[in-house]
DNA sequence: AAAACCCTCAACCGCAGCGGT
DNA sequence: AACCGCTGCGGTTGAGGGTTT
């Protein structure tokens, strides 16, 4: 027995969008926002699933896209971020504002894959073409590092990266470390799991207590524990994070891009905000759609009323949330 | 001029994860 | 724990426009 379809197929429309289907969907988004796209299109009269309407609208009609072509600037950025990410579109689309996860992976597929191989490197590895088959058996060796992380300020959530300290370096991933230093925005205390090529784990953190963050080894004694224990509140005090870094060819599962974990790991976006106590979904443009009707959606304003029990605060007395 | 081929990218599809029950 | 419905992600497809022969 299959899945059953997310909608009637007998009656939808399929294929290019109108412009009166266009219009239809943004009048109706400008209106009650984004989320429940299962019943968006009766409520909008648009003769589509809710699937194809979400898509429609993050892809195409979102007002905060940038249009055009990429600059070389964003082609590297895209290059380094897929070096650290792999193929984790939406994540890369994260860090590049008024891009979308499809046309990023459109562009990487049609264009950067093409670059990389004329400069000599291999797309997925990001190796070069010639160290393929070193490539392959460096995959069999995982390389473990504890990395500590120094912060520039007491709020975790405003916490930007200073530098990193490793107990084991391993050459070939420094480079990359300090890319993820640069390019990647840590907005808190955390718990990594980032691998060399293709993947790019957090751990689950609810709370963003470093007593409770897990620093991982693979051989480690009861005295080490003790002492790594000691390190940790330490290094709280200090407004330290501590990260457990494994180096190596991407785990063969990951987890889920669309995981609370994953979004822990996503900057505020463009369309967020953190006005007093109003926020909004990362991605969701609800909130500043209209110039001036300031209007959450549905999902926004559950997300605020939820904030309460779930969100932390700061001395201000405005709750910060980590994407 | 037209056929063949190539390229781009919007849209679709299937699946996994999450929250609710 | 198991199930269900919804959402979002990543891979793939194919229409349409551009280029070459």
């Amino acid at each position: 027995m299959g899945r059953s379809p997310c909608c009637e197929k007998e009656h939808t429309n399929k294929g290019a969008w109108t412009k009166e289907e266009d219009q239809r969907l943004m009048d109706y988004i400008r209106v009650h926002g984004e989320g429940c796209w299962r019943s968006l299109p009766k409520a909008a009269g648009l003769l589509r699933c809710g699937k194809s309407c979400r898509l429609r609208w993050i892809n195409y009609l979102r007002p905060d896209l940038k249009r055009g072509n990429f600059t070389d600037e964003e082609d590297e950025v895209i290059i380094k971020l897929h070096s650290l990410l792999g193929n984790k579109w939406s994540l890369i689309a994260g860090r590049l504002p008024g891009r979308t996860d499809n046309e990023i992976k459109n562009y990487w597929n049609t264009h950067i894959k093409r670059k990389l191989i004329s400069r000599g490197i291999d797309p997925q590895t990001h190796r070069p073409l010639n160290e393929k088959t070193a490539a392959a058996a460096a995959a069999a060796t995982t390389i473990s590092t504890t990395a500590t992380i120094k912060t520039t300020t007491s709020s975790a959530a405003a916490a930007k990266v200073t530098h990193l300290e490793f107990k084991n370096t391993p050459p070939q991933s420094l480079a990359e470390i300090s890319l993820l230093k640069s390019q990647l925005d840590f907005k808190h205390n955390n718990n990594f799991h980032s691998s060399q090529y293709s993947s790019f784990n957090p751990k689950k953190t609810e709370t963003p207590s470093v007593e409770e963050n897990n620093c991982t080894s693979s051989s480690m004694t009861t005295d080490e524990e003790q002492q790594q224990k000691q390190q940790k509140r330490e290094s709280h005090q200090n407004q330290d994070v501590n990260l457990d870094l494994t180096i190596g060819l991407a785990p063969a599962k990951s987890f889920s891009p669309n995981s609370a974990e994953s979004r822990l790991q996503q900057p505020v976006s463009s369309s967020c905000h953190l006005f007093g106590s109003v926020l909004t979904r990362p991605g969701c443009s609800c909130w500043q759609m209209d110039g001036e009707r300031r209007e959450l959606c549905r999902n926004c304003q559950n997300q605020n009323q939820n904030q309460s029990s779930k969100s932390n605060h700061n001395n201000n007395g405005l709750y910060y949330r980590y994407y």
